[in-house]
DNA sequence: CTCTATGTTTAATT
DNA sequence: GAATTAAACATAGA
């Protein structure tokens, strides 16, 4: 689920779930350890009771929960994490590993985190961390300047495609985003980030851009909205000639070997 | 049984 | 230092 898109979906629904509520409760099951890093239950449960939401904000595939007493709580899906709302006596989700219980007046409401791979975090601080800071610039939040992102890209000798699933080249973009965006650009993945020139730095804004618009029009669900992706061996959707599959950066990546050359 | 997966980090190697 | 590669994390689905 989780590329930009999908996160900015879910930051929509966990602020309008939480925004204004006080935690009233925090229920960690006995694997939400791994997603705790660096963290304890006993603390993380200790830092979030009795605050209130006062929002939540994205940047990339980050969300940062900002609590009351400029407690903030920073949550990366990983691979297959989400959050859902539930009534707060309903039984637990399947991989479900932490549990807010959020009273409004005197309606109580729980939001759960459930990932059946546990490759996401849940970090509880005072300030911001690391990961969230070093994060490049949104596309959703600050637009996309293909200035800035041409010196970015100027300043490496790697694959474009690796490049630009950097969190610090451009926050939020993902194995698919990364594909489908070089394949509107008609630019190879291969080809070295500091060999794009002015005008494949358009197209790649261009690319970008259509390719996220395309994952919002679809709400980030459903295999059609995939031009590319997963579909080595399929005909290019433009050329028809046979998409190839090859490996940058330990991914998988689909390109049109007539177009994208 | 095998293979693959929307992400990131770390270690080893070139 | 920079870049590349493989492996690791843990689970579900085809």
């Amino acid at each position: 689920m989780p590329e930009l898109v999908d996160v900015e979906i879910v930051r929509r629904h966990l602020q309008r779930w939480t925004r204004g509520a006080t935690i009233v409760d925090v229920d960690l099951d006995a694997g939400a350890h791994r997603l705790l890093r660096p963290g304890s239950p006993a603390a993380f449960r200790r830092t979030l009771l009795g605050r209130r939401v006062r929002g939540v904000s994205r940047r990339g595939k980050w969300m940062r929960i900002e609590l009351d007493g400029g407690v903030r709580v920073f949550s990366h899906l990983g691979m297959t994490g989400d959050w859902v709302l539930r009534d707060r006596h309903a039984a637990p989700e399947p991989s479900e590993h932490a549990r807010l219980s959020l009273r409004r007046g005197r309606v109580v409401t729980t939001v759960r985190y459930c990932d059946p791979r546990r490759f996401g975090r849940l970090v509880a601080a005072r300030d911001d961390i690391d990961e969230w800071r070093e994060l490049g610039p949104d596309p959703l939040n600050d637009g996309l300047d293909a200035q800035s992102l041409a010196a970015s890209l100027a300043s490496t000798r790697r694959p474009l495609k690796v490049a630009l699933m950097d969190q610090t080249v451009l926050a939020g973009i993902g194995n698919i985003v990364a594909t489908e965006a070089l394949w509107v650009a008609r630019l190879d993945p291969r080809m070295r980030s500091d060999a794009a020139t002015t005008a494949d730095v358009r197209a790649l804004v261009r690319g970008l851009t259509v390719a996220i618009e395309r994952e919002v029009a679809f709400g980030g669900e459903g295999d059609e909205r995939f031009r590319v992706y997963g579909r080595a061996g399929e005909p290019c959707p433009r050329c028809e000639a046979k998409l190839a599959g090859i490996v940058l950066g330990g991914r998988t990546t689909a390109l049109c070997p007539r177009c994208q050359a």
